[in-house]
DNA sequence: TGTTGTTAGTTACTTTTGTAACTAACAAGA
DNA sequence: TCTTGTTAGTTACAAAAGTAACTAACAACA
């Protein structure tokens, strides 16, 4: 007997496997999981302090605020991020002359070998998972993602 | 004049958004803030709440180290979730007479209604995703997924 | 100059998570 | 029955993240 109209596709079987933001999160904290240890084991470093440290490296010195936008995190962590950074010696915080409540972070010589690291242990990773998934879904992938990352 | 061969591809430039790591939990963060005003915000629920009470909905009765295990999450977070899903009169527990250390976890009315709701609410939102990816790239986002959750 | 509103960054407080140690119950064998 | 080792679940403490309120500096204009 042929299957009838639904008013919602398989209403009957609902895995948790099929939801995306359950797989996106699962996903998400395993890789995360992994790729921490470079700068967890190695510098002491949290997440956020790496990625305020990647911005710097990448992009030269930045105000809190600038980081803040540019990568989407919250400036309370920012804030606390560059404290940390700063405590580990990785950086300097300069008050800026034209406007006295900002700052200019850069790199210290330690932070810039640290920066230098962990960016290649980042291209590294990327390179190895690109060899797992293939050229082609790793590419597809990463598009599909920053197409979801907007909502 | 062609480009010459390199020891890692675009060693020069490498962008957050060529990181997927990053993309991952981007996208991971979006999607999880979307869906989890369903449950927050008309339940006051925290995520592993609605993990947990999404299993007992599922797969019927439980033991919390079944649900652990199943799902992925450690024990404390399971014990702490259970908890406050009791609190709320979502579920109650029964001292497993075969073996005192485990509890059978049971939804009960409230519970059952708040899992039929939040279920049909995944699907709705699954059914979106889908509608703005296309079936094809939606289906292909999550056997990528898949793909990386193990590791 | 004084007032009003805004902005960069920090701090204080609360909530949530992670980790380890714990309790009670079990299991298997001496 | 008395170890010894394991397991289900909880609790206590520490680390991290979210939120709101704060300080100091700025800007613009009366």
């Amino acid at each position: 007997m042929k299957k009838l109209a639904q008013t919602r596709e398989s209403d009957d079987i609902f895995e948790l496997s099929s939801f995306t933001p359950y797989l996106l999160n699962q996903a998400a904290e395993a890789q995360s999981d992994v790729f921490s240890r470079n700068y967890r084991e190695r510098y002491g470093m949290l997440r956020t302090e790496w990625r305020v440290l990647f911005h710097l490296g990448r992009h030269g010195d930045m105000s809190a605020k600038e980081i803040s936008e540019s990568a989407s995190i919250h400036k309370t962590k920012v804030s606390r991020a560059v404290r940390a950074l700063e405590e580990k010696r990785f950086l300097s915080r300069i008050t800026s002359p034209d406007d006295r409540r900002s700052e200019r972070l850069s790199l210290r010589p330690p932070g810039q070998e640290a920066f230098r690291h962990l960016s290649r242990a980042a291209q590294d990773y990327e390179a190895a998972l690109e060899q797992r998934l293939g050229k082609r879904d790793a590419r597809k992938l990463r598009e599909l993602l920053k197409r979801l990352d907007g909502t």
